[in-house]
DNA sequence: CAAATAGTGTCTCTAAGACAATATCAC
DNA sequence: GTGATATTGTCTTAGAGACACTATTTG
């Protein structure tokens, strides 16, 4: 009969075969484009951050961020790590997709990933500045489906365009996991962590949970609405969407001027349980 | 320059540390209880699946199913096989709740989990039988909140009763994790596992996408009904649940007869898209 | 008939969508 | 004043909760 000391002094997790585990992170960020003209309002584009590989596999591809687990963290803490030493700046909010098992998914051998998604805001950006090298680039993102199931994500950046094609594999929660049919140019199994990542962030945006995290502290309703519709890829009546994040914000004495028209009440999310 | 061929027979991945990666399971059944007179309707109880640990470490506290990935299996193959395994059937459905990675959270070492929940139908069961040696049992579950934001978790089998206390660590999807303040007896963070279980089977039973799961190919409106109040914790009255469930259902031509009153019509899940 | 569940009809209330109208600035 | 966005008010409609009522069986 063993002491539980004993047993764990003799026990040796390396008789057993194990995994390497890394995280991937799909980041997003929204930019305001150029205004068409003064005193028009500013498109949004929803933007993913992406890695041209420098080494095989996949050699000149783009992928996600991403890395090895270290044995001092969580895989929370990974992710994060990741998407601090790629851009600088300090994710406002990241969360689970998945978990990519698939035994053939990785060409060096016997890898899975742990797929996150993380939320950054242009703020945070402009104040870092991006000294990467060019193998960093954010990407436009559009993903849409057509009448026969199938799902359509194009990345453009400049002349790149990198176009997959997906189906669904299962729903659970309000997330949605895919199947690749062409992967477009992105490497491993990407196209599909990134398919389900924006699924997550609509499925998370339904209740406004996260579309505060792409503003600055304050904001305008309309801004707001415009990162709603972005994400969402909808429009809403204005006089809707205010009623229903009238719980969720709260007023600020300021407004922004100079706009050439009524000025805008800025306002804050509101931190009490709505 | 090396080819990508070159590149991976040189690869070696053993030249970096790797955890062990297992799954755990949290397995649901819900059983019909004795009925208190005849002519009554049984109550139902909601159960989980929990292994009595017969080595180091926890040894003699209960835990959830579960084991190592092996090389030629996904995640999800390797929950679905441990459920199996376990209990000889295989369960309705199966889904992700999260990653738990946390450093020191196996004495034995570096090793992060991946927790599913499970829900397998007491019809299956009953046709299989129960080979466990006693081991492995049933336990019935209870999950409530306080007023101080804690939550507990009960589960009871005979003389046993573990109960554990936990909070709110973060909330995404409709799932939430928690943090363990007392594990109760419940052995590694299993006691959290289980407890994010239970609130990702709540949040999908919302839609009742999987309270189907948990019974037969057909089943009354009031059994179903049954089902949802057990989950959820509350009652529906059921004039408005059997409006509300209209689109998931279709009717058969059976009838259960001979229960001391009007006999209840038998349907099945509609399968298409609502 | 009594006890019990099965099943239907309808009133109310809330929240979302549509749309009209007013407010306020820069030029 | 003109052009543009900001902001408010209200009509309509869909869906959930409450509740009263009818239907059908076994003992």
């Amino acid at each position: 009969m063993n002491s539980e000391k004993e047993f764990l002094s003799n026990y040796r997790l390396e008789d057993y075969e194990r995994p390497s585990v890394t995280t991937d992170v799909a980041a997003f960020m929204i930019r305001q484009e150029e205004k068409s003209s003064y005193r028009k309002i500013a498109e949004n584009k929803l933007l993913l951050l992406m890695i041209r590989r420098g080494g095989h596999p996949f050699k000149g591809m783009w992928a996600l961020p991403g890395g090895f687990l270290q044995k001092d963290e969580t895989v929370e803490q990974c992710a994060l790590r990741e998407i601090t030493e790629e851009t600088g700046v300090t994710p406002a909010s990241i969360m689970p997709v998945g978990v990519y098992s698939a035994p053939n998914r990785d060409p060096r051998g016997w890898i899975i990933s742990n797929a996150y998604v993380s939320i950054i805001s242009e703020e945070s950006v402009r104040q870092i500045g991006s000294d990467d090298a060019d193998d960093a680039q954010w990407f436009a993102v559009s993903f849409t489906s057509d009448d026969d199931g199938r799902y359509h994500l194009t990345l453009t950046y400049g002349e790149t365009e990198l176009h997959a094609v997906l189906e669904i594999e299962s729903q659970h929660f309000g997330r949605t996991a895919f199947r690749i049919i062409e992967n477009g140019g992105i490497a491993f199994d990407h196209a599909a962590i990134i398919a389900s990542a924006l699924s997550a962030l609509r499925s998370e945006a339904k209740n406004y949970d996260i579309i505060f995290d792409f503003l600055p502290e304050t904001f305008t309703l309309t801004a707001l609405q415009k990162v709603q519709e972005t994400i969402m890829n909808v429009s809403i009546l204005p006089a809707n969407f205010r009623r229903m994040v009238s719980g969720y914000v709260e007023e600020t004495d300021e407004f922004v001027r100079g706009e050439g028209h009524r000025p805008a009440k800025l306002y804050r999310r509101k931190q009490s349980a709505q």
